[in-house]
DNA sequence: CTTCTGATGTAAAAGTCATTTACATGACCA
DNA sequence: TGGTCATGTAAATGACTTTTACATCAGAAG
């Protein structure tokens, strides 16, 4: 069955076997190397060892390639936050943190990914199933905001749980998109992403009204009262 | 002296006169349609309507051209924030919100410069000059940072002027990246940008002790109590 | 087992870009 | 009036994108 195919692709054989997925890696690491703009449909072909006009079998053109990695992005988003959020296991804030944490993660571990979700300047829409993949991921942001806002302290006035989803997201994607990957971008910062992100929620959560204390070393950090 | 030039010009003189100026203009109506990505450097050339060749004598590449851009975005950037910022009149949370609000103005504003300083992949270092003029700009929301830590309620634990600027940093980029221009990106707000900013920062304020109430018609909002 | 056919690749070609090199023009100065 | 440097042009090279016509192979049908 497939150990057909693998001689064949080790002996050079007229057939790949496995073009499409050899090429999405392919870009992977090419937009790992130089960025969402270097990367060029034909260095993939040849990554690939197939002639330039054979990824056209596969993908319509360079966008659809790179919709693609975008798309496989957010679904591994989606899964690593979702683990990450645990249920809300076990308790709310801490996981709250923990996804937080699994975001800057996400974007240091899979800068390609993350670079071709948000940098690579892709219309949403251009791909129907991509606007979908990155609802999905954005709905575990939302469904944590919502349990947390669930149990906010009452008579503090606080925004609806998706206003707090999104001032999440946006300072968790600035945080990264601005001083999360080593030093592609050159912004230096006396401090790691993740502190900076865990001191701005921590914050952030405090006036919405949780509980907060502070535990030496830390700058703030939360326990339960 | 310059009517010369300028009537040559018209008349599709063998020298520009003016094509380093003309050469980031067009860029940046290319950045503005096409993102930075699409933008080319054989497209600004024919927009300046002179060869592909002679933008050379004036960038030494296409990345020096979008370099300039964002410099140039940059030393705009800061203005405007500096403007917005008023050196803190007519009361310091008042003058931080409206910075908040210029950052995101000139997101909308200048998509094409914002662009060029963001989202273009040139590192900042490329361009000594570039990294400088980020400086600055940053300072603006740092100064401005420091000022506002400054006038804090005491008792309140908070982290250093340097981490909250970065925090407002982070958030106003992180909004105006995934949702501040228009619809180009895709992503769809069921509330304006500038609301969503401002009911974050104001919120990261309360956290940091500032004291907030809020007036009818909007979530939450700044006043002396 | 042979044949047919759709899926998957290749080769070649056209058009665009980035970039370099040799040459042309003209603005300005002595 | 020349000379000279800055500024442009033309032409060439090599890479990339995409299309078109043709080649190969895997698997189904007989």
């Amino acid at each position: 069955m497939s150990w057909r195919k693998e001689r064949r692709r080790r002996e050079g054989g007229y057939h790949h076997g496995n073009l499409k997925e050899a090429l999405v890696q392919a870009a992977l690491d090419l937009i790992a190397e130089k960025g969402a703009g270097g990367f060029t449909f034909a260095e993939a072909a040849r990554s690939a060892g197939v002639s330039p006009a054979a990824p056209y079998r596969h993908f319509r053109d360079r966008d659809e390639l790179l919709s693609s990695v975008a798309q496989q992005g957010y679904e591994q988003f989606e899964a690593v936050l979702t683990t990450a959020w645990d249920d809300g296991r076990p308790d709310t804030p801490s996981a709250f943190q923990r996804v937080g944490k699994a975001y800057l993660a996400f974007a240091r571990e899979h800068p390609a990914h993350y670079s071709a979700m948000f940098e690579s300047g892709l219309p949403l829409d251009a791909n129907p199933a991509l606007l979908v993949a990155s609802e999905r991921a954005f709905s575990i942001i939302r469904a944590a905001s919502e349990r947390l806002a669930a149990m906010a302290p009452p008579g503090v006035p606080r925004p609806p749980a998706l206003m707090m989803a999104l001032h999440i997201w946006s300072m968790s994607h600035g945080i990264a998109s601005l001083f999360g990957r080593g030093d592609a971008a050159g912004r230096k910062l006396p401090m790691s992403p993740e502190d900076l992100l865990e001191a701005g929620v921590l914050i952030y959560l405090k006036g919405l009204g949780f509980p907060i204390d502070h535990r030496p070393g830390e700058h703030v950090s939360a326990s339960k009262k």
